[in-house]
RNA sequence: GUGGGUGUAGCUCAGUUGGUUAGAGCAUCAGGUUGUGGCCCUGAGGGCCGUGGGUUCAAUUCCCAUCACUCACCCCA
C-alpha cells in the first residue's frame, strides 16, 4: 500500500470543518486589521533562503526541500514565508505604491525534520508582514492580531513573550560579551551548548540541561545593552500591548532562530500542545528588505502554525463538534423510478438546497436508514399511490408528520412545507 | 541525525505461559412480512497478527534484522 510521504497528513472530510473554521476566523480578523492577501509560489530560488533567513539557520543548513529542475535551477518547496513575501514586494515595487503593505497569507510550508507531535514535514501557516514602517504601534498592531486570532478561535493557555533584540550592531557587541563571560566557563557546558557556543551562541539560553541553565543564570543579558532608542521601540510596544489588553512577559531569553530579527521578537506558547509549544512567533526584521536587494525598509510580521493552533484547540475541547444536515433525502419507492427521483434532486439543488439519494438500488428500509444517519430534515417518497396522482409524499423526520404535494407546484410547495 | 515506545479487522483494542477454524466493541451491509428511520434483536462480510529471516514437530506468540507509526532531543510553526 503507498502511503502518504512521512511527515505529511491528508486532511479527511470528517476534520475539513476545523479548517474551514481557523481559516475563514484568520481571515475575518486580517481583513479588520486591513490586511490584504498575497499568495507566492509553493518554491523559489534556492538562493532566496539563504540570503533571506541565514546561511547557518537550522532551516537552511539542514531542513530544506531543495531539487534541481529540468532547466537546472535549484529549486526549493519554501520552508516560511517572509523570505518569499519580501520577493515579492520587491519585485513587484509595492514599496512604492504606498507608504506601508499590510500583508498576510494561508500557506502550506516544507522542512525536512523529524516529525513529533506538533510538527509534520509540511505544515500550514498563516501570518502577516507589514512593511514599510518603524511604528512600534505596528509590532503591537502584529502581536494584538496573533493573540487576537488565537483567543477568538477559543485558547485559554496561552502565554506571550516578548523581548527586543536591539540591532545587529548593538547584538555583536553582547555576543561580545557573552563570550568573554564564558570563556573560562565552556568545561562546564554541555557538549550541545559547546557547538552553540561557536555557531549561535544567544542559543545557549534555551538549553534545557542543568549545568547549562546554571553557567547561564548569571551571564549578562542582552536587554541590559540596549541603547536607547531600543530601549524605547521596546517600551512603547510594552505600553501599546497593555493599553489594548493583550496580556503579556517580557523574557529576556527569548531569542529565535532566523537571523533576520531586529528589535521586537515575540512568542505565543501554548501549555497544551506538548513539546512543541509554540503556536506562533515573529518579529521586527528592519534590515531583510535591504539584504535581499530592495530600498531599506523596515518590517514586522508573524507566522502561526495551524496544526499546532488544531491540536491546542482539541486538547482545550473548544472544538465544537459539527453535526451536518441535509435537507431532503430522496426515498425511490420503486427501483425503476430512479431516473424521477435524480431529476427531482437535480431541481431541489438547483434551488440552493442540500439533498440526497440513493445510487445503489436499496430497500426503502435501508434508505431511510441512510436518511436518518445524514440527519435529513425530510424525506421525499418518489413512487406508490401518491406518485399515480401525480404527486410526492413528505415526511418531516423529526416530527415524523407526512403530507402529499403534488408534481405540478412541486417548487411552490416544496417552499410552504419549508416555510411551516 | 540520536534515543524511548508501539505495530492484531475500516477505527479503538483484547488474546495466545508457543499448539488445531485469531476475538470484542464501534462502523459497514442484509434481515426482523406488503411503502417508514432513530432504540432493540438476528445474521453477514472484512485479518499473509507490519515485512524478512532464525529457533522449533509447530511461531501471531520466542530471537534477530528491517520498515512504518509515535513521543522526545536538536530546532522550530
Amino acid at each position: 500500500m503507498i502511503k502518504a510521504v512521512t511527515g505529511t497528513k491528508d486532511v479527511l472530510p470528517s476534520e475539513i470543518k476545523n479548517w474551514y473554521y481557523v481559516e475563514s476566523l484568520v481571515k475575518e480578523i486580517f481583513t479588520n486589521f486591513n490586511y490584504r492577501e498575497i499568495r507566492t509560489p509553493i518554491f523559489e530560488e534556492t538562493s532566496l533562503f539563504g540570503r533571506g533567513i541565514g546561511e547557518e539557520t537550522d532551516i537552511v543548513s539542514k531542513e530544506m526541500y531543495t531539487f534541481v529542475d529540468r532547466g537546472n535551477t535549484s529549486l526549493t518547496l519554501k520552508p516560511e514565508m517572509t523570505a518569499a513575501v519580501v520577493r515579492a514586494f520587491i519585485e513587484h515595487s509595492l514599496g512604492a505604491q504606498q507608504s506601508i503593505n499590510k500583508l498576510f497569507y494561508i500557506s502550506q510550508m516544507f522542512r525536512q525534520e523529524r516529525p513529533q507531535a506538533g510538527r509534520l514535514r509540511q505544515f500550514h501557516q498563516f501570518g502577516a508582514e507589514a512593511i514599510g514602517s518603524v511604528s512600534p504601534f505596528i509590532d503591537a498592531e502584529i502581536i494584538v492580531i496573533a493573540y487576537d486570532i488565537l483567543s477568538k478561535l477559543g485558547l485559554k493557555d496561552l502565554t506571550v513573550k516578548i523581548n527586543s533584540l536591539g540591532t545587529p550592531a548593538i547584538r555583536e557587541k553582547y555576543k561580545t560579551e557573552l563570550k568573554n563571560y564564558l570563556s573560562d566557563k565552556s568545561d562546564l557546558l554541555s557538549q550541545e551548548s559547546k557547538v552553540r557556543l561557536e555557531k549561535n551562541i544567544l542559543r545557549l539560553f534555551d538549553s534545557k540541561s542543568e549545568n547549562d541553565i546554571a553557567v547561564m543564570s548569571n551571564a549578562p543579558l542582552l536587554i541590559d545593552f540596549l541603547d536607547e532608542e531600543s530601549l524605547l521601540h521596546f517600551n512603547s510596544v510594552k505600553v501599546a500591548l497593555v493599553e489594548n489588553s493583550v496580556p503579556f512577559e517580557v523574557d529576556p531569553k527569548l531569542v529565535r532562530g532566523l537571523d533576520y530579527y531586529t528589535h521586537t521578537a515575540f512568542e505565543i506558547i501554548s501549555g497544551k500542545v506538548g513539546s512543541q509549544s509554540a503556536l506562533c512567533g515573529g518579529g521586527r526584521y528592519d534590515n531583510l528588505i535591504e539584504e535581499l536587494g530592495g530600498k531599506p525598509t523596515p518590517g514586522v510580521g508573524f507566522a502561526a502554525g495551524i496544526e499546532r493552533i488544531l491540536l491546542a484547540m482539541e486538547n482545550e475541547n473548544v472544538i465544537t463538534k459539527n453535526y451536518d444536515v441535509i435537507d431532503f433525502y430522496l426515498i425511490r419507492i420503486e427501483s425503476d423510478l430512479e431516473s424521477k427521483a435524480f431529476e427531482l434532486a437535480t431541481l431541489l439543488r438547483r434551488n440552493n438546497y442540500l439533498v440526497e439519494m440513493d445510487y445503489s438500488n436499496r430497500s426503502v428500509k435501508a434508505q431511510m436508514r441512510e436518511a436518518n444517519r445524514l440527519n435529513a430534515k425530510f424525506t421525499l417518497w418518489v413512487g406508490g399511490d401518491e406518485y399515480k396522482d401525480d404527486s410526492v409524499m413528505v415526511k418531516n423526520m423529526s416530527g415524523g408528520e407526512q403530507s402529499k404535494i403534488s408534481l405540478k407546484n412541486f417548487s411552490s410547495e416544496i417552499k410552504k412545507i419549508l416555510e411551516k
